[in-house]
DNA sequence: CTCCCGGTAC
DNA sequence: GTACCAGGAG
Protein backbone atom coordinates (compact mmCIF):
# COMPACT_ATOMS: atom_id res chain seq x y z
CA UNK A 1 0.00 0.00 0.00
CA UNK A 2 1.76 3.58 -0.82
CA UNK A 3 2.05 5.57 2.22
CA UNK A 4 -0.47 7.81 1.28
CA UNK A 5 -3.10 5.77 1.35
CA UNK A 6 -1.67 4.08 4.84
CA UNK A 7 -1.59 7.19 6.17
CA UNK A 8 -4.99 7.84 5.44
CA UNK A 9 -6.45 5.23 7.16
CA UNK A 10 -5.12 5.09 9.77
CA UNK A 11 -6.14 9.19 9.82
CA UNK A 12 -9.62 8.05 9.31
CA UNK A 13 -9.58 4.93 12.25
CA UNK A 14 -9.78 7.97 14.71
CA UNK A 15 -11.47 11.16 12.73
CA UNK A 16 -13.58 9.41 10.03
CA UNK A 17 -17.18 9.70 10.29
CA UNK A 18 -19.23 6.81 11.03
CA UNK A 19 -22.47 6.87 8.43
CA UNK A 20 -25.08 3.58 8.60
CA UNK A 21 -24.85 3.38 4.93
CA UNK A 22 -21.23 2.74 5.57
CA UNK A 23 -21.58 -0.27 7.65
CA UNK A 24 -23.66 -2.41 5.09
CA UNK A 25 -22.77 -4.05 2.19
CA UNK A 26 -26.66 -4.81 0.84
CA UNK A 27 -26.29 -3.39 -2.01
CA UNK A 28 -30.00 -1.96 -1.98
CA UNK A 29 -28.92 0.16 1.38
CA UNK A 30 -26.27 1.14 -0.67
CA UNK A 31 -27.89 1.94 -3.64
CA UNK A 32 -30.42 4.39 -1.70
CA UNK A 33 -27.80 5.98 0.38
CA UNK A 34 -25.83 6.69 -2.58
CA UNK A 35 -29.11 8.38 -4.53
CA UNK A 36 -29.28 10.50 -1.62
CA UNK A 37 -26.22 11.14 -1.45
CA UNK A 38 -26.32 13.23 -5.14
CA UNK A 39 -25.14 16.47 -4.75
CA UNK A 40 -26.33 16.73 -0.98
CA UNK A 41 -24.14 16.94 1.98
CA UNK A 42 -23.87 13.93 3.93
CA UNK A 43 -25.11 15.09 7.17
CA UNK A 44 -28.39 16.37 5.55
CA UNK A 45 -28.75 12.56 4.20
CA UNK A 46 -28.63 11.46 7.89
CA UNK A 47 -31.84 12.68 8.93
CA UNK A 48 -33.54 10.80 6.20
CA UNK A 49 -31.63 7.60 5.55
CA UNK A 50 -32.74 5.70 8.65
CA UNK A 51 -36.61 7.12 8.03
CA UNK A 52 -36.36 5.87 4.11
CA UNK A 53 -35.29 1.78 5.35
CA UNK A 54 -38.13 1.73 7.62
CA UNK A 55 -40.50 2.61 5.30
CA UNK A 56 -39.04 1.20 2.23
CA UNK A 57 -37.07 -1.84 3.36
CA UNK A 58 -36.75 -3.38 -0.07
CA UNK A 59 -36.93 -2.66 -3.53
CA UNK A 60 -40.52 -4.34 -3.62
CA UNK A 61 -41.38 -1.75 -0.80
CA UNK A 62 -39.96 0.97 -2.45
CA UNK A 63 -40.98 0.23 -6.20
CA UNK A 64 -44.55 -0.28 -5.12
CA UNK A 65 -44.44 2.98 -3.02
CA UNK A 66 -46.60 5.72 -4.64
CA UNK A 67 -44.23 8.88 -5.52
CA UNK A 68 -46.25 11.27 -2.93
CA UNK A 69 -44.96 9.17 -0.23
CA UNK A 70 -41.24 8.70 -1.56
CA UNK A 71 -41.01 12.61 -1.84
CA UNK A 72 -42.66 12.71 1.80
CA UNK A 73 -39.62 11.08 3.12
CA UNK A 74 -36.55 12.41 0.84
CA UNK A 75 -38.47 15.61 -0.42
CA UNK A 76 -36.84 18.07 1.66
CA UNK A 77 -33.22 17.05 0.33
CA UNK A 78 -34.39 19.01 -2.88
CA UNK A 79 -33.65 17.58 -6.78
CA UNK A 80 -37.33 16.62 -6.61
CA UNK A 81 -36.35 14.81 -10.13
CA UNK A 82 -34.09 12.33 -8.38
CA UNK A 83 -37.02 10.75 -6.23
CA UNK A 84 -39.00 10.54 -9.29
CA UNK A 85 -36.28 8.58 -10.90
CA UNK A 86 -35.17 6.22 -7.82
CA UNK A 87 -38.76 5.10 -8.02
CA UNK A 88 -38.71 4.30 -11.69
CA UNK A 89 -34.93 2.89 -10.64
CA UNK A 90 -37.24 0.63 -8.43
CA UNK A 91 -39.43 -0.08 -10.29
CA UNK A 92 -36.94 -1.59 -12.71
CA UNK A 93 -35.20 -3.28 -10.61
CA UNK A 94 -38.38 -5.10 -9.31
CA UNK A 95 -39.31 -6.39 -13.23
CA UNK A 96 -35.66 -6.44 -14.51
CA UNK A 97 -33.73 -7.94 -11.81
CA UNK A 98 -36.69 -9.87 -9.55
CA UNK A 99 -35.73 -7.28 -6.82
CA UNK A 100 -32.33 -7.42 -6.91
CA UNK A 101 -30.20 -4.30 -7.16
CA UNK A 102 -27.47 -5.25 -10.22
CA UNK A 103 -23.86 -5.37 -9.08
CA UNK A 104 -22.30 -5.00 -12.41
CA UNK A 105 -21.22 -1.23 -13.19
CA UNK A 106 -22.46 -1.12 -16.83
CA UNK A 107 -25.71 -3.14 -15.91
CA UNK A 108 -26.19 -0.32 -13.20
CA UNK A 109 -25.36 2.49 -14.86
CA UNK A 110 -28.77 2.23 -17.35
CA UNK A 111 -30.89 2.48 -14.38
CA UNK A 112 -32.15 6.10 -14.43
CA UNK A 113 -30.28 8.26 -12.37
CA UNK A 114 -27.32 6.34 -11.82
CA UNK A 115 -24.21 8.03 -13.80
CA UNK A 116 -20.51 6.63 -13.67
CA UNK A 117 -20.19 7.51 -10.04
CA UNK A 118 -23.64 5.71 -8.31
CA UNK A 119 -22.71 3.08 -10.27
CA UNK A 120 -19.34 2.61 -8.93
CA UNK A 121 -20.19 3.56 -5.79
CA UNK A 122 -22.81 0.53 -5.37
CA UNK A 123 -19.80 -2.23 -6.79
CA UNK A 124 -17.09 -0.60 -4.71
CA UNK A 125 -18.85 -0.59 -0.98
CA UNK A 126 -20.42 -3.75 -1.84
CA UNK A 127 -18.11 -5.93 -2.84
CA UNK A 128 -14.65 -4.21 -1.74
CA UNK A 129 -13.43 -4.54 -5.48
CA UNK A 130 -11.24 -1.38 -6.62
CA UNK A 131 -12.80 0.51 -9.25
CA UNK A 132 -11.83 4.30 -9.71
CA UNK A 133 -14.48 6.80 -8.12
CA UNK A 134 -13.83 10.53 -8.45
CA UNK A 135 -16.73 12.82 -6.10
CA UNK A 136 -16.24 16.38 -5.32
CA UNK A 137 -14.71 15.63 -2.20
CA UNK A 138 -12.24 12.92 -4.04
CA UNK A 139 -11.30 15.12 -7.05
CA UNK A 140 -10.41 18.62 -4.81
CA UNK A 141 -8.07 16.35 -2.58
CA UNK A 142 -6.23 15.26 -5.73
CA UNK A 143 -6.43 18.11 -7.29
CA UNK A 144 -4.51 20.15 -4.39
CA UNK A 145 -2.16 17.31 -3.44
CA UNK A 146 -0.59 17.13 -6.72
CA UNK A 147 -1.11 20.66 -8.25
CA UNK A 148 -3.49 19.93 -11.01
CA UNK A 149 -5.91 22.02 -11.91
CA UNK A 150 -9.77 21.27 -11.67
CA UNK A 151 -12.73 21.82 -13.80
CA UNK A 152 -15.95 20.75 -14.28
CA UNK A 153 -15.25 17.40 -15.79
CA UNK A 154 -12.16 16.12 -13.45
CA UNK A 155 -14.81 13.54 -12.60
CA UNK A 156 -14.42 12.11 -15.93
CA UNK A 157 -11.05 12.84 -16.54
CA UNK A 158 -8.62 10.27 -17.55
CA UNK A 159 -5.83 11.63 -15.88
CA UNK A 160 -7.70 11.79 -12.55
CA UNK A 161 -8.90 8.35 -12.78
CA UNK A 162 -5.14 7.47 -12.89
CA UNK A 163 -4.38 9.21 -10.28
CA UNK A 164 -7.07 7.98 -7.66
CA UNK A 165 -4.59 4.66 -7.25
CA UNK A 166 -1.95 6.27 -5.28
CA UNK A 167 -4.74 7.73 -2.63
CA UNK A 168 -6.68 3.84 -2.27
CA UNK A 169 -5.24 1.02 -0.48
CA UNK A 170 -6.19 -2.41 -2.57
CA UNK A 171 -6.10 -3.89 0.81
CA UNK A 172 -9.04 -2.35 1.82
CA UNK A 173 -10.62 -0.60 -0.61
CA UNK A 174 -13.70 0.72 1.03
CA UNK A 175 -12.38 2.46 3.91
CA UNK A 176 -9.55 3.69 1.95
CA UNK A 177 -11.93 5.57 -0.63
CA UNK A 178 -14.30 6.61 2.93
CA UNK A 179 -10.89 8.08 3.86
CA UNK A 180 -10.35 9.96 1.15
CA UNK A 181 -14.11 11.69 1.22
CA UNK A 182 -13.80 11.89 4.71
CA UNK A 183 -10.56 13.97 4.40
CA UNK A 184 -11.71 16.09 1.46
CA UNK A 185 -15.18 16.72 4.07
CA UNK A 186 -13.38 17.79 6.98
CA UNK A 187 -9.94 18.86 6.17
CA UNK A 188 -9.36 18.99 3.10
CA UNK A 189 -12.36 21.64 2.78
CA UNK A 190 -13.38 23.69 -0.37
CA UNK A 191 -12.76 26.87 1.93
CA UNK A 192 -10.64 27.13 4.62
CA UNK A 193 -8.98 24.14 4.52
CA UNK A 194 -6.78 22.96 7.91
CA UNK A 195 -3.91 21.98 6.16
CA UNK A 196 -1.67 21.84 9.35
CA UNK A 197 -3.97 19.28 10.76
CA UNK A 198 -3.87 16.80 7.18
CA UNK A 199 -2.19 13.65 7.76
CA UNK A 200 -0.37 13.78 4.50
CA UNK A 201 0.53 17.15 4.26
CA UNK A 202 4.27 16.62 4.16
CA UNK A 203 4.01 15.59 0.99
CA UNK A 204 1.13 17.71 -0.24
CA UNK A 205 2.21 20.79 -3.27
CA UNK A 206 -1.15 22.69 -1.95
CA UNK A 207 0.29 22.58 1.73
CA UNK A 208 3.64 23.33 0.45
CA UNK A 209 2.44 26.14 -1.68
CA UNK A 210 0.49 28.08 0.33
CA UNK A 211 3.28 27.63 3.43
CA UNK A 212 5.49 29.30 1.05
CA UNK A 213 3.14 32.36 0.84
CA UNK A 214 2.76 32.42 4.19
C1' DC B 1 -22.22 23.34 -21.05
C1' DT B 2 -26.28 24.33 -18.00
C1' DC B 3 -29.57 23.38 -14.81
C1' DC B 4 -31.27 21.04 -10.90
C1' DC B 5 -32.67 22.46 -5.46
C1' DG B 6 -33.20 22.76 -0.28
C1' DG B 7 -30.46 23.15 3.69
C1' DT B 8 -26.53 24.78 6.04
C1' DA B 9 -22.28 27.42 6.97
C1' DC B 10 -20.07 31.50 6.50
C1' DG C 1 -26.51 37.73 0.54
C1' DT C 2 -23.37 33.64 -1.57
C1' DA C 3 -20.93 29.12 -1.83
C1' DC C 4 -21.24 24.56 -1.38
C1' DC C 5 -22.91 19.70 -1.34
C1' DA C 6 -20.75 11.19 -1.96
C1' DG C 7 -23.66 13.83 -9.77
C1' DG C 8 -26.76 13.14 -13.59
C1' DA C 9 -29.67 14.45 -17.43
C1' DG C 10 -30.82 17.21 -21.35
Amino acid sequence: MSSVAQKLINWWKINGRKFPWRETYDTYRIFVAEILLHRTRAENVMGVYEKFLEKFPDVTALATARFTDVDAVIGKLGLRWRSIMLLDAARRILVQFNGSVPTEKEVLMKLPGVGEYIASAVVIFSSGKFLPLLDTNIVRVISRYLDIPSYDGSRRSEKYRRSVTRFVGLEDVRNSYFSIIDLGALVCRASAPSCPVCPIRETCEYAAKTAKVR
